[in-house]
DNA sequence: TTGCCTTTCTGAACAATGTTCATTTTATTT
DNA sequence: AAATAAAATGAACATTGTTCAGAAAGGCAA
């Protein structure tokens, strides 16, 4: 019988489509604005089905904010080109940081609503995966540097997480409308501004 | 006439019972809980009550928010007993984190919530005041570090906002449930090790 | 084809929320 | 005591996520 192969086929098409239809309102019009009926209505679907394919709505955000972090991942993933760890470093900080700005919705979602952390917890899982595996290419890139001579004194998990949280700390009080009471010259690129800054500290030896 | 004197003492210490109220119920439930229905009920007022007093909930939220900054500000202060401004940016740092931690709710409403700067633009404020107050205290210490010799070849606002992101960064990662991912000894201390990574960065020679 | 069973889909209905505003109640002044 | 002003009310509305009994569609055996 190729019936159950078959349906089980659409049925994961149908899960997909939900979900592209999903991001595309994400994208286009924010988070607000990506309700269960949006969804329903673009895709043609009743409400109901909607919630046949997905638990609940943080089970659709998760799914988004899991397609975020590929798709930073891939950016990095080309990094490793790079044979410097040191260069390689301050490029994943570029990339980062163009990531978050380019796209502060999807960036929103994957570091600060709660909406995705929620899934893990009602489905009982222990990790999150997707931060955990961007995490550790970080990692892995200052290891690299600390095993050339870089950082002396320092150790691999808090420094990584150190460097991870002042990135992520820029661009989230960027996004999040904080950096008003900041008056540079050009605001607009006072995160690169601050990151340069970083690499200032960290370059000198 | 003392009438109009003492209605208009009645009607700002309305108000402030409903914020007592919103920021009683703020602090032990959080924010979600924090409905206008429930600030009523709890000030054995009507719904409309509540709105005669604040245009909206962004407006309740940001006077919540503006006395977070009250809070912290007035711990800073403290600090400024402290002479040696490289100990005192220690210090500010170690007290941030932990005003953080203690109050994470709190803290989200001051730096990652949006209805506290949807606020701001609904009503045309072009400055962040209570954002911008605390930020010059940052930059007041790391001034006079820049003068004592430190940090040589820096720039005092981009290094300001850099070393705000970083603590910011880790607190908003760690109360945003982001550190599961980073498995370290002692999770629990992650921000506090990782502020040390930062220590140990800066006071390099 | 027909009738039965399973799967899939539907959309009305519910509860909770922020918000509004015509009406009522209370207070003040004349 | 009446008229006026101010303050408070709460029913009603729109919008959300969510549920679930029933309808529709699809597959399968007689």
């Amino acid at each position: 019988m190729g019936t159950a192969e078959r349906k089980a086929r659409e049925k994961e098409e149908l899960k997909k489509l939900i979900l592209e239809s999903a991001k595309k309102l994400f994208v286009e019009k924010g988070i607000e604005q990506t309700t269960i009926r949006s969804i329903a209505d673009a895709i043609q679907y009743s409400v109901g089905t909607v919630y046949v394919y997905f638990r609940d709505k943080n089970a659709i955000l998760h799914a988004l904010h899991a397609q975020g972090f590929t798709a930073l991942g891939s950016q990095f993933k080309v990094l490793f080109n790079v044979a410097d760890p040191m260069e390689r470093l301050r490029a994943m900080g570029r990339v980062y940081i163009r990531f978050a700005l380019e796209n502060p919705d999807m960036y929103d979602l994957m570091f600060t609503v709660k909406a995705p952390m929620e899934f893990l917890n009602d489905t009982n899982e222990e990790e999150w995966t997707e931060g955990k595996t961007t995490f550790d290419v970080l990692k892995t890139t200052v290891k690299e540097c600390l095993e050339a001579g870089h950082f002396a004194g320092h150790h691999l998990e808090p420094l990584s997480f150190m460097i991870w949280s002042l990135v992520h700390g820029m661009c989230s009080l960027y996004i999040g409308q904080r950096t008003k009471g900041v008056n540079l010259e050009n605001p607009a690129t006072i995160v690169d501004q601050a990151f340069d800054e970083f690499l200032l500290l960290i370059d000198k030896p």
